[in-house]
DNA sequence: CATTCGTGGCT
DNA sequence: TAGCCAAGAAT
């Protein structure tokens, strides 16, 4: 079956009806301050409203403008997204911050282009900020937007190809009205995280389901249409848990790898499972560590990485490496993988202060 | 252009 | 349950 794209008329009335009607009641949408825009824009990159939105209270409370925050340090802003993940949006905020303070004095771009050149913005939150801040005529495409159109207007190609791509891009901007940009754009997205689901889409309830492709031809499980895979990397991580008179030690994590610059206890990292006595060689242990355990493993699926991680239990009798910084763990900016780590930390009974 | 970067929820 | 996915950007 051959589908005219050209002649699919796409709603956008009825949409933007049952967005006035059925919107969800955030934060960001009573606001027209391009400093709050963006941030809640960079807070929702691939995350859902429900986890961001605690994050955003928090950082909104803690950096009231751009001026606070470009005036914050890096651990402060680092430790307030703690736990939040893709932890270069906060570095770039920050950076971000403290540029449009420095060289832009405090105002943000007011076009597209100007958007763009932000560190931290891409195409997608340059069109989220431009619409919703400013009115600008600029379609945001995002992971909704990809499934939104590729079903209602039937696309039958992988959205993982720059074509595709470059197709749907198209048609956002096409359909977009000019009008009510910043409603239009945040209406697609509202229906694809609410209605246009990726599974078991709520068609019955779409204001888009009388013109829908997918609809007419019951193909909405199948679309939009992913042709790669995510694959998966194993990773073993040995964490030393070396107590010094009360404390714990500690170091930064290098750059050039995940959770670059946050704090982590020291580790022997592996890309295969070791022995228990392999793993006591590895920890380069001497006569002034009393080894007190070592945990069983504790198995943390990332999306793209599975962390196998096992804790190794030492009292410390001399302090060894300058290098740790000898601390409880919260005085501490930010700290990687807090949940598995405080999984540990709770079964072990250790008290965080 | 392919890969990397987190976390949490869902099926 | 193991994979998939989310208001993407940088490299």
């Amino acid at each position: 079956m051959k589908i005219n794209r050209e002649s699919i008329h796409f709603p956008s009335a009825n949409l933007l009806v049952w967005y006035d009607q059925e919107k969800r009641d955030l934060p960001w949408r009573k606001t027209s301050d391009p400093y709050r825009i963006w941030i809640s824009e960079i807070i929702l990159q691939q995350t859902r409203v429900d986890q961001g939105l605690p994050y955003y209270h928090r950082f909104l409370s803690k950096f009231k403008t751009v001026f606070d925050l470009a005036k914050a340090t890096e651990d402060e802003v680092l430790k307030t997204w703690e736990g939040l993940g893709y932890y270069s949006r906060a570095r770039n905020l920050h950076f971000t911050a403290k540029y449009v303070v420095s060289e832009l004095n405090g105002l943000f771009p007011r076009d597209y282009e100007g958007l763009l050149a932000l560190k931290g913005v891409g195409p997608y939150t340059a069109a989220a900020i431009g619409s919703i801040a400013y009115g600008l005529p600029t379609a945001v495409v995002d992971g909704n937007v990809y499934r939104v159109l590729a079903r209602f207007f039937g696309i039958q190609t992988s959205i993982d190809e720059t074509p595709t791509q470059k197709q749907i891009a198209g048609l956002a901007q096409e359909i977009l009205d000019k009008g009510r940009p910043a409603d239009f754009n945040q209406a697609v997205m509202e229906l694809g995280a609410t209605i246009c689901t990726p599974t078991g889409p709520n068609c019955g309830n779409c204001p888009l389901r009388g013109g829908c492709v997918a609809v007419q031809t019951n193909n909405q499980a199948c679309l939009p249409i992913r042709s790669k895979k995510i694959k998966v990397r194993t990773r073993y991580f040995y964490y030393l848990v070396l107590f010094y008179k009360g404390e714990t030690q500690v170091r930064r994590r290098p750059a050039g790898d995940i959770w670059q610059g946050l704090y982590e206890f020291p580790l022997i990292e592996s890309d295969a499972s070791l022995s228990d006595e392999e793993i006591l060689i590895a920890c380069n242990l001497n006569s002034d560590d009393v080894v007190k355990s070592v945990s069983d493993e504790y198995v943390h699926i990332l999306s793209h990485q599975r962390i196998i991680a096992r804790f190794i239990l030492v009292e410390r009798k001399k302090l060894k490496n300058s290098n740790y910084i000898t601390s409880a763990v919260n005085k501490l900016s930010s700290f990687a993988f807090p949940r598995l780590i405080n999984r540990y930390l709770e079964k072990q009974n250790f008290v965080i202060d």
